[in-house]
DNA sequence: AGAAAAATTTATCAAATGATAAAAAATGAA
DNA sequence: TTCATTTTTTATCATTTGATAAATTTTTCT
């Protein structure tokens, strides 16, 4: 998916508001693997997803957790970086070979005090994100593992192929084996 | 807490911005008990809380999910009307009496068009609220109800005094009764 | 205060998930 | 292909939470 097509997804901006935006892109290939954010540094850029499949996740003292998975169009971000400039919990890797948009936050800062059409772009993103953090969390509070499971596989049906379940799993906020017993029993 | 404190609380604001801003609001007081946002219409006002508390929840064929609960300075909103324009899942009730800050989305909507800083400030309010659903997940994904229960006595001790346990059950994802388990076993 | 209603606790049994270990299957590198 | 590694499945037992019911405590209303 190109820029263009990915910041529209977000929201319409202005011919000219959007050459500028553009602009201020580089284009980067990274192989599988990588980690390119890591949560002991604040990290200086973000990235949306050309091709290629990343995962967001947190260590803690046993295991990690999945936050989420990034396919294409899908944006590679801190959010404790990006948003409160600090170092936090987030690590993103790339699961696939990926080519990536990378803007600095710095220079998307200034887009945005000195634009007002990328502005509002800029708050239809967190806004899109901030609705779908919301559903996320009301169907993890409702229902049971199962039900969650299938209901990934509804939304996103190709992300089984692409990632191993152990992730799938802590992104459902089960274990790697729970996970394994729940498709035992579906079919 | 009053408007202007909770305007400067999520992002600064020039002057004669913020006088404009401030402008657009209307005071009221609404009774302990109210259902002031409903999930079977578009909401078409946002509120600030100046006093009381406030909780956020979602229907569903067997029972009810608390998705948050709003105290002085926070926002009442349906975040499928304001960003969507859509009706949605949330319900607001208040849990006392409340006095609040009103503005309706479409004034708000074209401050936004017209006004960068408001604009920026509008994305920064997403933002926020995005830091915080993210931690809010991470949380509920890793530990136990336990856990969880002790971080929201931590981080909201009034917040145990000001509302029944069953609704605070809901917000943790466990039912009224293991919560009262849980706090025998506590001590 | 006294009665009714609502909220909280306690108890019992069932269901879902975790922890651990081991086997089986799939993947990747030489 | 073959071997080593990784991923997935299966099995067993422990723990957590749910469902239900009943008892107790607290709150609300008159």
């Amino acid at each position: 998916m190109n820029i263009n097509q990915i910041l529209d997804k977000i929201h319409p901006i202005n011919t000219s508001s959007k050459l500028k935006f553009i602009e201020s892109f580089e284009e980067v290939s990274l192989p599988k693997n990588q980690l390119i954010i890591r949560s002991d540094k604040v990290e200086k850029s973000i990235y949306f997803i050309k091709k290629g499949i990343a995962r967001t996740f947190s260590n803690f003292e046993d295991g990690e957790v999945t936050i989420a998975f990034g396919e294409e169009g899908a944006t590679i971000i801190s959010l404790k970086s990006y948003i409160l400039n600090q170092k936090g919990y987030e690590n993103i890797e790339l699961l696939e070979d990926c080519e990536l948009y990378k803007i600095s936050v710095t220079k998307l800062q200034n887009l945005f005090s000195t634009d007002i059409d990328i502005a509002n772009w800029g708050r239809k993103f967190a806004e899109q994100e901030l609705i779908k953090a919301e559903q996320r969390f009301i169907s993890n509070q409702l229902g049971t593992a199962t039900e969650r499971y299938l209901e990934l596989i509804k939304k996103h049906p190709t992300l089984i192929q692409r990632v191993p379940l152990g992730l799938i799993a802590s992104y459902l906020g089960i274990t790697q084996v729970s996970l394994s017993r729940i498709r035992a029993n579906i079919s």
